[in-house]
RNA sequence: GGUCCCUUCGUCUAGCGGUCUAGGACAUCGCCCUCUCACGGCGAAAACACGGGUUCGAUUCCCGUAGGGAUCACCA
C-alpha cells in the first residue's frame, strides 16, 4: 500500500481519500500503509509543505505505519533515493533499453509543433527521436562537450500494438501501446540526477514490495508506459488500482476538484470549519463504497473497503451531506467529549470562545447535556465545532450581550410596554421548574395577567382582545435569556444558566 | 484533435434479462409532535442521456450518437 504526496502545495481532499483507502486497505489486509514524499520537481517544491503534509495527516489519523528511522525500505522521500534510480537507469543503458538525448527543450517544442501541424501523434519516437539510434562517436562528442541531457528510454512499442491490463476498479482496460520514449532521468547541472514519476514510482513499489498500486484517474493513460518501464526492469506488475477523482459542480457541468478555485478541495477547510475527522472519513468511505454510507460513523469505519465497488464516475462531493454524517457522529458523543474536541478547536480558531468555555467547563457541559444526556434520540444541533458558538455561546458571560431594548427587533414587535411589564412579572413570581411542563404552565399564568392568550387557538380567535399569545410571551423570554429565537427548551436553558443569572438577564428588559 | 474511461431521482447509489408501476440514503417540500429550535414519526415530489439492434422480454447485453471526465511535459 502506498500513498505518495507530492509536496507541491496544500494537501487535497482527494489526498485524504487516497490516503484513507491506502490505509484502509492495508489494515483490512494485515499490509503495510507507507507514505512516500515524491519531490522529484526541484522547480515546484513548495517549502515547508512537507511539514504541512504531516501535520494534516496527524489530524486525519493517516500517519504512515513505516516511516524513515522506522522501516524496512527506507529513505521514503524519493529526492534521497536519487543514487538507487540512477543505478538501475545505469543498468537499462547498458543493456541497451535506455539512451542519452541532447535534444534542447526549443528542439522538442519545434517538434512538437511540426507534429501538429501534420496532425501526427505527438512524441519522441520513430523519425521524431533523433538520438535514439544516435552514433557513438557523436554521442561520445555531446558527452564530452558536456552539453545537459536526459536519460530516455529505448521503447519497444508499435504503432498499431494494444496492450491490456488489469484495473481493480474498472476491469480489463485496452489501450494502444506506448511508443514514446519518455525521460526516465532529467536532465541536471551536477552529477545527480533525479527520476520522473513513472521511472521512480515503479522502482520504488518494486523495492518496497507495494502490492497494489492505489492511485488517480489521471495515471490510467499512463500505464502502458510503466508497463513497458516494468518489462524493462525485470519486475512483476503490481495490480492497479485506480480512484475516480472528487468531483464539483459547477453551473450544468462538473469538473474535479479544484485546489485553486474550491475552498472545500483542500483538507485544510474541514480542519477550520471543525468537522469531526471520523465524521470525514465516514462521507468519504461512503463515497468510495455507497454501501458505507447506509452505516453509522462507527460502523463505517470498522467495516472493510472494497475496491471493486468503488464508482467508476467521479462523485460530486456533497458538503450538506458531510454535515448530516457529522451531526449524526456528534450526537453519539458524550458532552465531555465533545466540550474537549470543541475546545481543541477553538484552541487555534477561535480563542474567543476557547478562552469563555474554558473558564467555566462545567457550565458547558451543563449546556452540551440539554438534549444530549440520558435521552433516546440527542439533539443533532452541531455538525461541527465551529457551530458551537451559535447555538451554545449564549451560556457564557463572556459570549453574551444583554438584551435590554424591549423595542429589539428580536422581541417580535410586541409593545415595548408590554414586553417590559412581562418580564417584571416574570420575575416578581419566578420559580425554577423542575419540568417542561410546570415551566410552562407557569409562564402561560404570568403571560394571562400581562394580557396574552393562554394559547395560539385563542389567540388567533380574538387577536384583538390580546396582546399575543402564550407562544410570543415565550419567545420574549428566550430572546432575553438566549439573544436569539431558537433555543431548547426554556426550562432546561434556565436550570442551566441559574436564577440568578436569569434574572439578570431578563432584568435587563426592565430596566 | 488522437486515445482511454464514464453516463439510473438535485446528490451518493441499488440493480448484474423477466422480481422494476426502478429500491434506499442525503437534500427539498408537506403533515404530525410542539413555547421557538433540534430530535422523532408519517407522507410527497424526484431518475434508467438518446437512437438503433439482440431477445418472447431490456435499466441490465451489443453498436452508434450526444454529453461528461482524464490524458497526450525533463509535473506529479
Amino acid at each position: 500500500m502506498r500513498f505518495c504526496p507530492s509536496p507541491t502545495g496544500a494537501m487535497h481532499l482527494g489526498g485524504i481519500y487516497v490516503a484513507m483507502l491506502d490505509q484502509a486497505i492495508a489494515r483490512q489486509s494485515d499490509g503495510v500503509y507507507i507514505i512516500r514524499i515524491e519531490d522529484t520537481d526541484q522547480e515546484r517544491e513548495v517549502e515547508g509543505a512537507a511539514g504541512d503534509f504531516d501535520r494534516i495527516l496527524r489530524w486525519f489519523g493517516l500517519t504512515a505505519d513505516e516511516f524513515d528511522g522506522q522501516g524496512a525500505y527506507g529513505p521514503y522521500t524519493q529526492s534521497q533515493r536519487a543514487d538507487i534510480y540512477m543505478s538501475y537507469a545505469r543498468d537499462l543503458m547498458r543493456r541497451g533499453k535506455a539512451y542519452p538525448c541532447f535534444a534542447t527543450k526549443d528542439e522538442l517544442t519545434a517538434m512538437a509543433a511540426e507534429q501538429r501541424a501534420m496532425k501526427v501523434q505527438p512524441g519522441y519516437y520513430g523519425r521524431w527521436a533523433p538520438w535514439r539510434d544516435a552514433p557513438d562517436d557523436q554521442v561520445r562528442a555531446k558527452l564530452d562537450s558536456g552539453q545537459p541531457y536526459v536519460i530516455r528510454l529505448r521503447s519497444p512499442g508499435e504503432g498499431e500494438r494494444r496492450v491490456t491490463f488489469t484495473d481493480i476498479i474498472r476491469g480489463e482496460i485496452t489501450a494502444n501501446d506506448n511508443q514514446n520514449d519518455v525521460v526516465i532521468l532529467k536532465s541536471s547541472a551536477n552529477s545527480l540526477r533525479l527520476p520522473t514519476y513513472h521511472f521512480a514510482h515503479l522502482i520504488d513499489d518494486h523495492l518496497m514490495r507495494a502490492t497494489i498500486v492505489l492511485r488517480g484517474e489521471e495515471w490510467i493513460s499512463s500505464v502502458p508506459v510503466h508497463l513497458q518501464l516494468l518489462e524493462a526492469n525485470g519486475f512483476d506488475q503490481i495490480p492497479y488500482a485506480h480512484v475516480a477523482p472528487l468531483m464539483k459542480q459547477e453551473g450544468s457541468a462538473r469538473r474535479k476538484l479544484s485546489k485553486r478555485k474550491d475552498p472545500e478541495a483542500s483538507a485544510e477547510f474541514y480542519i477550520e470549519a471543525g468537522y469531526p475527522r471520523q465524521a470525514i472519513l465516514s462521507f468519504l468511505r461512503g463515497l468510495a463504497n455507497s454501501r458505507l454510507s447506509y452505516l453509522s460513523v462507527a460502523e463505517s469505519l470498522s467495516e472493510p473497503v472494497h475496491l471493486e465497488e468503488a464508482g467508476m464516475a467521479g462523485p460530486l462531493v456533497d458538503l450538506a451531506k458531510l454535515d448530516h454524517v457529522a451531526s449524526e457522529w456528534i450526537a453519539t458523543m458524550d458532552s465531555e467529549d465533545v466540550l474537549r474536541e470543541v475546545l481543541v478547536w477553538a484552541a487555534h480558531h477561535d480563542p474567543k470562545l476557547a478562552a469563555a468555555v474554558e473558564s467555566d467547563r462545567d457550565l458547558a457541559v451543563r449546556a452540551l447535556d440539554i438534549e444530549r444526556k440520558g435521552v433516546e434520540n440527542p439533539r443533532k444541533d452541531l455538525g461541527k465545532w465551529s457551530d458551537f458558538r451559535a447555538y451554545y455561546g449564549y451560556f457564557f458571560n463572556p459570549l453574551f450581550e444583554l438584551v435590554s431594548d424591549p423595542a429589539d427587533e428580536r422581541l417580535g414587535g410586541i409593545d415595548p410596554e408590554v414586553v417590559r411589564t412581562l418580564c417584571a412579572t416574570y420575575l416578581d413570581r419566578y420559580v425554577q421548574a423542575t419540568d417542561g411542563d410546570a415551566w410552562f404552565e407557569h409562564l402561560r399564568a404570568v403571560s394571562e395577567t400581562c394580557g396574552f392568550a393562554a394559547t395560539v387557538r385563542a389567540y388567533k380567535d380574538a387577536p384583538d382582545q390580546y396582546v399575543g399569545s402564550v407562544r410570543e410571551a415565550s419567545q420574549i423570554i428566550r430572546v432575553a435569556l438566549t439573544g436569539t429565537k431558537r433555543s431548547p427548551g426554556l426550562h432546561l436553558v434556565t436550570d442551566v444558566l441559574g436564577e440568578p443569572e436569569v434574572r439578570r438577564r431578563i432584568g435587563a428588559l426592565v430596566g
